[in-house]
DNA sequence: AGAAATTTGTCCGTATGTATC
DNA sequence: AGATACATACGGACAAATTTC
């Protein structure tokens, strides 16, 4: 039978399963998903559907494969991970003009991000570029 | 003929193919990468092949594709562009204290980007994070 | 509006190359 | 050297989105 995939496509469903499976801990981090051939016998799919299954696990950073070896499931993944933006015009302090090539005062578009990590603030980042029309 | 692929396997030197015909301004950004098929045709190589080779341009992203469309080459993408990085200790400004529920003063890690875009600074980027340990 | 053609998306099966154990 | 596992490549079939007529 060929092909249907009505909804869903099968690699799809196929990566969600074994992402629940690596969330859930059933894969811990750093352990060895089963191989191909083996995910190809339990879900009774072609191999290059499991390697596309795999390789969007390989995109999302869940998994890193290795040539001859396997795939591992990749440590952490923080999953309360929330981030915030913010943009307003600044003048640009002493560092940022020379930077820039522009006088101090001149206005720079700054961008804030505030990425919290478990309720906490982990990270500030912001941004500066130069505001052109 | 199955399959040989001694040094650079076949769907990475037709990408770069592409890739330097995008780069020259063969295919001008905006513009349609030929079909699946007329790639086919051209390189000798099965449309598994020259989607393997499309999706590794996308994933770089200097293409872009829509179903039922086509492939189109993304814009700009710019070449000479370097960065430094820098990382100092900073004293927290008003602002960074309260985010990071902190008294102002308190020392932060700051990592300082700078991307050049073509000699001219582009962007600054600076984050910070908590001095710990 | 509708049918056909075009183009990308998904899936299968198979064969062979290459790296690791 | 052999077994295992991932990488590359081919060819065929049908699905789905878009464009064209």
């Amino acid at each position: 039978m060929p092909t249907p995939h009505y909804g869903q496509p099968r690699y799809r469903a196929i990566a969600d399963e074994l992402r629940k499976r690596i969330e859930s801990g059933a894969i811990p981090p750093g352990a060895l998903l089963p191989a191909e051939s083996v995910l190809t016998s339990e879900f009774r799919a072609s191999r290059g559907t499991i390697r596309q299954a795999i390789a969007a696990l390989r995109e999302a950073r869940f998994v890193t494969t290795e040539h001859g070896r396997g795939t591992y499931v990749n440590p952490v993944r923080r999953e309360d991970c929330e981030m915030e933006i913010r943009q307003r015009q600044v003048s640009a302090d002493p560092e940022l003009a020379a930077l820039f090539a522009v006088e101090a005062g001149t206005v720079l578009i700054e961008q804030e991000r505030i990425v919290r990590e478990g309720g906490a603030v982990g990270v500030v980042i912001r941004s500066y570029r130069l505001f052109r029309e």
